[in-house]
DNA sequence: ATGAAAGCGCTAACAT
DNA sequence: ATGTTAGCGCTTTCAT
């Protein structure tokens, strides 16, 4: 090619020199950067993947919401996947997309890509599994980031089931302060992120040998926990809740304030996610808080080994920092008196 | 190829078989596509990318941040990149990166896309203005969300400068109810959408011959709309604000009812982005939606119009839909009476 | 320390 | 309606 030319050098030496390889005196490089530099060249690409096999990408496949959980996890994934020198692609299965995780891939797959990573996946088909999964060929490494394996692979990673551990966490969190049971408000069944949540709840309790009262679902929504909120406060044996996010724990608190029922001195709340107002409601909410950035940053350095050194075998998994934020949306539960309502004062308009 | 070989016909049918080309007959067609499935084939796109010198994707360079409206903004993209039939790959700039959105874009030339997309840049030199962005030779075309063209390039399409319509509805909103003027808490003045922001809100305030109070300038988190809403708080000529997010609000109005300024009583304050917690907040948020879904789609039609049409005419813009979402944090002013401290009354827990 | 030759799997341009 | 012939711009392999 030209600047190979110009630089008076074989094509195999600007190879050379683009990609960093022994054997090339001080003097050619020199020379050949130059060339390239005059000549505004940048190395093609898919002639790169075509000659070697790799295309040093990775594929995402995300849910394609918004919400605080997931997008700040597709953050800390392209941070890392750019640490370790791949470029990223990025497919969303939208819920209720027909295709699935599965369709995710596959495209993915014809696009090119030396691995895979599937962040939060959750349960497609009707009978509750991912739909599809088992029947497509995936012939790159994976990366599940807070579910189980889902395809086989050639090497399949998981990282990120920290989910359950920051339940029992804020779990505890409620137990310890005194209150007898502690009700969850949790995300749609159907998302393993809720399941992990709800598993970590369950075990908090179970460990105290508390029993575990009946489990109220949302979607995740502020109005969804506004509505459970509805429910949850003509019961006056609810004293704390956990709720799966913090939006449903924000819409949740609304709900129990305009019944009556003061948080924290009625009843405790502890949300999941620390999302930016989380400090700033009111009350300021106790929450506790997901390491995405470490998630990824492990995750991806599993991945990249595994597509590396494609017979090795798999990096350790480690685990990540667990971070509880108390605020003053939880306190000890009221003083145990003759069941009645409390005083009645709505605080505050409605929409 | 394989395929060829299996289905008895040359590699250039199998080439028109899955290009959707005419002049197949039905028979080979379905010899063609049954010996791939045997076979298990997929075209390889760097084959296709380096014979016919496009890749069939589209990059974007994003912000790096879970904020709201980066984070749907940027989902908004991916589906119409999808819908488009295209591939997305995506590339952050951290905020204090030194290469900046320059480096991003080069990052993504290296990578080989046919258009690019940049998503709500901000300004990174000291002197404000992007960094590199002249000296960059980019020869595919470019689309900028949300901000002036940065590039030059074969073709750059701007689209989704909303921001200045929506916060010029929002300010009249706030006028309509009848305050005598509206403070407006910024956003960090690096930031394109902050500035589209407060000139909307300065074009309001104008159209009425309103003077324009002086601008308070936090940084999107709800933590400087609070420190904001302290120092606003002991003015009693504030009666309405208008804040540039959600976050900024909500930490805007925890600040002005623990200074015993009731919202909307006595202070409206109006929001934007209409973030999930938006309407369950105390008070809920009046606010305004940007229609990121919208923007996106036609911005990509638009770039992929100068994509497939080197030499056409760029496509026209369209003008989006507004949305003012009304809720409780905005009423009419107070009565005017002789000044002094209302009614202070601390109401909730600090954190 | 450098070069020559071959070929990765497609599509473009031109047959037939 | 289908086939042939060339490359696309690199990396690989093997020489030198």
């Amino acid at each position: 090619m030209d600047v190979a030319r110009r630089a008076g050098v074989s094509q195999k030496t600007v190879s050379r020199v683009f990609n960093d390889e022994p054997y090339v005196s001080a003097e050619v490089r020199r020379r050949v950067l130059q060339a390239a530099d005059e000549l505004g060249y940048r190395r093609n690409n898919a002639a790169r993947a075509l000659a070697s096999g790799r295309t040093r990408s990775i594929g995402v496949v995300t849910l394609g919401t918004a919400l605080y959980g997931p997008a700040s996890l597709l953050m800390g994934i392209e941070r890392a996947v750019r640490d370790m020198g791949y470029a990223l692609r990025v497919v969303n299965t939208m819920e209720g997309d027909p295709a699935g995780v599965a369709g995710a891939v596959d495209s993915l797959l014809d696009q090119g890509v030396d691995g895979i990573v599937i962040s939060e996946p959750i349960d497609e088909g009707s009978d509750g599994t991912v739909e599809g999964a088992g029947s497509l060929r995936v012939d790159v490494p994976v990366l599940v980031l807070g579910a189980p394996p889902l395809f086989a692979a050639p090497q399949v990673v998981t990282a990120g089931v920290v989910a359950e551990l920051l339940a029992r966490v804020a779990t505890e969190h409620l137990l310890d302060l005194g209150h007898l049971t502690v009700h969850h408000l949790a995300g749609p069944g159907r998302w393993y992120a809720a399941r992990d949540r709800l598993e970590g709840w369950r075990a908090a309790l179970a460990a105290r040998g508390r029993d575990a009262p009946p489990v109220v679902e949302g979607d995740w929504s502020a109005a969804s926990g506004y509505a459970a909120g509805r429910a949850l406060a003509s019961d006056d044996d609810v004293t704390a809740v956990f709720a799966a996010n913090d939006d449903m724990a924000i819409g949740l608190i609304r709900a129990l304030t305009e019944a009556g029922r003061r948080v924290p001195d009625d009843v405790s709340v502890v949300g999941f996610d620390d999302i930016p107002v989380a400090g700033y409601v009111t009350p300021p909410l106790t929450t506790v808080r997901q390491p995405f950035d470490a998630v990824a940053q492990e995750g991806l350095k599993r991945l990249v080994h595994a597509i590396e050194n494609p017979n090795a075998d798999p990096l350790p998994a480690s685990d990540p920092p667990v971070d509880l934020v108390v605020r003053a949306s939880t306190a000890p539960p009221p003083p145990r008196t003759t069941p009645g309502m409390g005083d009645v004062r709505p605080e505050h308009d409605l929409t």
